[in-house]
DNA sequence: ATACCATCTCTTTTT
DNA sequence: GAGATGGTAT
C-alpha cells in the first residue's frame, strides 16, 4: 500500500498545489455561464442538473481540475465516483489531459465497487472477512444459494435460486441486512426470505467471500459502527464527486451521505430525466431529494445542449413533459433546425428491418438531399434484446455489417469463466467454488456420487474440498478412474498454487501450464461444434490480458470488477443496442424501431409499477431521442411476432406524445393494404387484474383516444393520398423482361430474402443462384435484380 | 455418465 | 419459436 493513498499517512497540503492556485485556469473560459458557475461552486453541496448532451463531464472534469488547481485538494483527497468503468476512465483521461502530465492518477476516482473493494480490503475485519476476500459474481451466488435451497429443503423448481439472488439483490440495494428486512417483504421466498438471506452471508463468511452488493453493505455497515473509521475517510476525502446520481440506489446514497456529513463537499452530477435503471435498485428520490439532504444546496442547471438539432430537442422534451414531479429543464441549443424527426409505420416487424436495413444503405450512400453517414455515425437502439434478431438477420442477407453492443461480455463466457475457477485455484487452492467449478471440467468421470464422497470428507474434517480429495484419496474412499483422475488434479493445484507463490516464476507462462495440464484445452480442441474454436480463441486472448498484471493473484483482483468488453474498432459498422447500452453515447443518426404500446413502452414494466413503471419507460424514449445528434427516425409495426405467435399492436403512446411541428411522417409502400385499423383494434383486448393504480392508467390510455391523435391523424393522411400499397417487391426488386433473359452464369444478382449471390445457370422458369450467405437455390427470376458491382457489399 | 426428450419461460443490466 | 433446464432412459 503506498502511503501515497493512505489515510493514516496525511500531510499538510501542499505547497505546490498552493503555489498551482495562482496560475491561471485556461479551462474555464471553455465554459458557459452554467458550467462554469457549477465549477466554481468548488465548497459546500451542489447538484448539477445536466440535461442531456449539456457537456457534464466537460464541466466535472473541469471542477476536479478546478480543486486541485486552487489548492483545496490533492489528486488523492478528492473521491470522485463514478458507476460504470468506462465512465471512470473518461474522466481520468480527461482530467489528465486538462492538468497535464504533472498530475499522478487519482486513486479514489473509480466505480463505486472498486472504490469500496480498495475500503474494504482495509478494513475486512471489522466484517468479519480477511482482506483477501474473493468477489463472486452472479453465476458463482446463484450456485451458492442452490446449495443452500437444496440443503433447506425447499422446492427448487417452485423457489428458483435465481429468484432468491433476485431478492437478496433487491434487499441489498437497499441496505438491508438479513435482521433489517421488514417484516412485510421477509416472508418473501416461501416465508424463507430473510432467514435464507441470513444463511447465504453466514456461508459468504465462511468462504471469505462476498458479492457485488456485500461490497457497498458491507462499508456501509462499518461507517455506522465504526465511527472512527468513518472519521478517518470523512476528513481525508476533503471533497466528494458523484456521476449519474439518478441511478445511486440507497446503500449508494448511505455510503455517500455518511462520507460527505462532515464537510458536505459533495457534488451530485445528475438528470433526473435519465433515471432508467429504478428496476435495479436505482432511487430517483434521492435527486428529487438533494435539497432536502443538504440544506442550502446550490442547484445548477446545465440546459444548453450542443448535441442534437432543435427538431430533435423539441421532440424529446415534448415527450418527458408528460412526466410528473420532475426536477425541470428546460434544454436549448443554438443549432440550426436540421431535419425533423422522421416517424414511419410498418405493416410488420419483419419490413420494419427491411425498411431500415435499405435506410441504412441508402443513407450511407447519402441520398435525398441528406449528407452520407458512414455506418459508424448509425446506430438501433430497440426496448428489449430480442429485437435484434430481426436486424441481424436482415443485415446478415444483406451483407450489412453491424455490430451489437452489449451482448454477453467476455469475462462471462463460459470458457473464460472455466479457466479463471482453475487460475484461482492456483492463486488460493482453499477456493471451493472454483474447485466445484472445474473438478469435473474436462470430464474426469467425478459425477455427482464422487463429489459428494468429498464435499462430505472435507465437511467432516473442518477443511476445504481440495483437502477433503486428498483426504479421501489418502482413505482410499475414491477408486477407479474417477480417483486416478481426482488424483492427477489434487497433485496438479499443489503444484501450480507452489510455483503461483514463487514471485519470480513467470505467470503467463504459468497460465498456460494450467490451462494445458488440467486438459481445459484439449477439452475444446477436441470439441467439434463449431463454437469451439471461438473459444479456444477467446482463451488466447485471456492469456493475452495477462500481460498487463505483475502475476495472476493481481489479474484475479482486477477483472471481478473490469467486465468491459471493448469493442473492437476496424471495420465501419452500423450498431445496434439496447436503450439501456446506449445512454452516454450519441450518434449523427438513431432509428428507434418498435414504438408500440406493449413493447414500448413495455406490458410488464407498466404491470408491475403501474405509473412508475410509465415514467420510467418514457425516460428511456427521452434518452433515446436524446441519442439522435442530427437524425432521429421513429418507427412502429402492426403486427410482430412474440414468442412464436403473431400479435397486433397501437402505436405507441409516447407517439402521440411527439409534437407535430417537429415530426415528418414517411409512409412506406405496403403498409396500408392489410388493414391496418383493424389489426390495432384487435390489441386492446387484453383483460388485466388490476391495482388501483393500474386501472388509472388504463383508463387514461384508452381515454387517450388513439384515433384522434396527432400521429394517427398524420399517417390517415397520408394514406388517402397514396391509398392501395405496391407489392413489397415493387419498389426495387422487379426486373422488366428483358433484365431477366439478361442473367447469365457468373452475373452477381441480389434477392430480397436471400441476398447476394452468383448465378450458377438457368433451369426452365428458374435460376440456379448460389446465395453468399443462403446457400444454393432455385429462384424465379422476377425475384432477382442486379447486383450493382462485382464486388457487391457497398460499403 | 451421458444422450435425448419434455417442459418452461421468456425486459432492461453494471459491478 | 427458441433456448435453457431438468428428468428419464440408456
Amino acid at each position: 500500500m503506498s502511503s501515497f493513498d493512505d489515510p493514516n499517512a496525511m500531510s499538510q497540503p501542499s505547497l505546490a498545489a498552493r503555489a498551482m492556485a495562482a496560475r491561471p485556469a485556461p479551462y474555464l473560459d471553455e465554459l458557459n455561464p452554467a458550467q462554469r458557475a457549477a465549477v466554481e461552486a468548488l465548497d459546500g453541496p451542489v447538484l448539477m442538473l445536466a440535461g442531456a448532451g449539456t457537456g457534464k463531464t466537460k464541466a466535472l472534469t473541469a471542477r476536479i481540475a478546478h480543486l486541485m488547481q486552487t489548492g483545496r485538494a490533492r489528486p488523492n483527497e478528492i473521491l470522485a465516483v463514478t458507476f460504470t468503468n468506462k465512465a471512470a476512465r473518461e474522466m481520468k483521461d480527461r482530467v489528465g489531459r486538462l492538468m497535464g502530465q504533472t498530475v499522478e492518477g487519482m486513486p479514489w476516482l473509480g466505480t463505486f465497487h472498486a472504490i469500496c473493494v480498495k475500503l474494504l480490503r482495509r478494513h475486512a475485519e471489522l466484517v468479519g472477512l480477511k482482506s483477501n476476500f474473493t468477489i463472486l459474481d452472479t453465476d458463482d451466488q446463484i450456485r451458492l444459494m442452490k446449495q443452500l435451497i437444496i440443503a433447506e429443503n425447499i422446492d427448487e423448481k417452485r423457489w428458483p435460486a435465481r429468484q432468491l439472488a433476485g431478492l437478496i439483490d433487491h434487499w441489498k440495494n437497499r441496505a438491508w441486512r438479513p435482521d433489517q428486512v421488514p417484516a412485510s417483504e421477509a416472508s418473501a421466498f416461501n416465508h424463507r426470505g430473510s432467514e435464507l438471506y441470513d444463511y447465504y452471508q453466514q456461508r459468504l463468511k465462511t468462504l471469505n467471500a462476498v458479492d457485488f452488493g456485500d461490497l457497498l453493505l458491507h462499508m456501509v455497515t462499518i461507517f455506522q459502527n465504526h465511527p472512527d473509521v468513518l472519521e478517518q475517510y470523512q476528513r481525508w476525502f476533503r471533497y466528494v464527486l458523484v456521476d449519474e446520481y439518478q441511478d445511486t440506489n440507497v446503500a449508494q446514497y448511505l455510503w455517500l451521505r455518511l462520507l460527505a456529513q462532515g464537510h458536505k463537499n459533495i457534488c451530485c452530477v445528475g438528470d433526473d430525466d435519465q433515471s432508467i435503471y429504478g428496476w435495479r435498485g436505482a432511487e430517483v428520490g434521492n435527486i428529487l431529494r438533494f435539497e432536502k439532504d443538504f440544506p442550502g444546496a446550490k442547484v445548477v442547471r446545465l440546459e444548453q445542449n450542443y448535441r442534437s438539432t432543435p427538431h430533435i430537442l423539441a421532440a424529446a422534451s415534448a415527450v418527458i413533459d408528460a412526466n410528473q414531479g420532475r426536477l425541470g429543464k428546460t434544454l436549448w441549443t443554438a443549432a440550426e433546425d436540421g431535419e425533423k424527426v422522421r416517424l414511419i409505420g410498418h405493416w410488420d416487424g419483419e419490413e420494419e428491418a427491411r425498411w431500415i436495413g435499405e435506410e441504412v444503405e441508402s443513407m450511407a450512400r447519402g441520398t435525398r438531399g441528406l449528407r452520407p453517414f458512414s455506418l459508424d455515425e448509425m446506430a438501433i437502439l430497440v426496448r428489449a434484446s430480442h429485437q435484434m434478431r430481426a436486424f441481424e438477420d436482415r443485415f446478415l442477407t444483406i451483407g450489412l455489417p453491424y455490430r451489437v453492443i452489449g451482448g454477453p461480455r467476455f469475462y462471462e463466457r463460459m470458457e473464460i469463466r472455466d479457466a479463471m475457477a482453475y487460475f484461482r485455484l492456483a492463486v488460493s487452492p482453499d477456493d471451493d467454488l472454483a474447485f466445484e467449478r472445474v473438478v469435473n471440467t474436462p470430464k474426469r468421470g467425478l459425477g455427482d456420487k464422487a463429489q459428494q464422497k468429498i464435499q462430505m470428507t472435507a465437511r467432516s474434517n473442518g477443511v476445504s474440498l481440495v483437502d477433503g480429495a486428498r483426504i479421501l484419496l489418502q482413505d482410499k474412499g475414491l477408486g477407479g478412474k474417477g480417483g486416478a483422475e481426482l488424483r492427477v488434479l489434487v497433485d496438479a493445484i499443489g503444484r501450480w498454487s507452489d510455483l503461483a507463490r514463487q514471485p519470480e516464476h513467470n505467470h503467463i507462462e504459468l497460465a498456460e501450464q494450467i490451462l494445458d495440464e488440467s486438459g481445459y484445452t484439449a477439452h475444446w480442441q477436441n470439441d467439434k461444434t463449431p463454437e469451439a474454436p471461438g473459444r479456444l480463441e477467446n482463451l488466447k486472448e485471456l492469456v493475452k490480458a495477462l500481460e498487463s498484471f505483475e502475476n495472476l493473484q493481481g489479474f484475479l483482483e482486477h477483472v471481478a470488477l473490469i467486465m468491459d468488453n471493448e469493442s473492437d474498432a476496424g471495420e465501419a459498422k452500423v450498431s445496434i443496442m439496447t436503450l439501456h447500452a446506449a445512454k452516454g453515447l450519441e450518434f449523427p443518426a438513431v432509428f428507434l424501431p418498435g414504438w408500440e404500446d406493449g413493447l414500448f413502452p413495455s406490458q410488464r414494466s407498466m404491470d408491475e409499477s403501474g405509473l412508475k413503471g410509465l415514467e420510467e419507460e418514457r425516460r428511456l424514449a427521452y434518452v433515446g431521442i436524446t441519442r439522435a445528434e442530427e437524425l432521429a427516425t421513429i418507427s412502429f409495426a402492426a403486427n410482430r411476432r412474440v414468442y412464436g405467435q403473431w400479435q397486433s399492436a397501437l402505436p405507441s403512446r409516447f407517439i402521440d406524445e411527439l409534437p407535430e411541428a417537429h415530426v415528418d411522417v414517411l409512409t412506406p409502400p405496403g403498409l396500408y393494404g392489410g388493414g391496418y385499423g383493424a389489426a390495432g383494434m384487435a390489441a386492446s383486448a387484453s383483460p388485466q387484474i388490476m391495482t388501483a393504480a393500474e386501472s388509472d392508467l388504463q383508463e387514461r390510455a384508452s381515454r387517450a383516444d388513439v384515433y384522434n391523435s396527432p400521429g394517427w391523424k398524420r399517417l390517415q393522411a397520408r394514406s388517402q393520398s397514396r391509398p392501395m400499397s405496391q407489392p413489397r417487391e415493387s419498389r426495387s426488386m422487379v426486373i422488366d423482361a428483358e433484365a431477366i433473359s439478361a442473367f447469365t452464369a457468373g452475373d452477381r444478382v441480389f434477392h430480397t430474402k436471400f441476398g447476394y449471390g452468383t448465378v450458377m445457370g438457368l433451369e426452365g422458369d428458374k435460376i440456379d443462384v448460389e446465395f453468399d450467405k443462403a446457400g444454393g437455390k432455385k429462384v424465379v427470376g422476377r425475384f432477382l435484380v442486379a447486383a450493382a458491382e462485382a464486388g457487391d457489399v457497398p460499403f
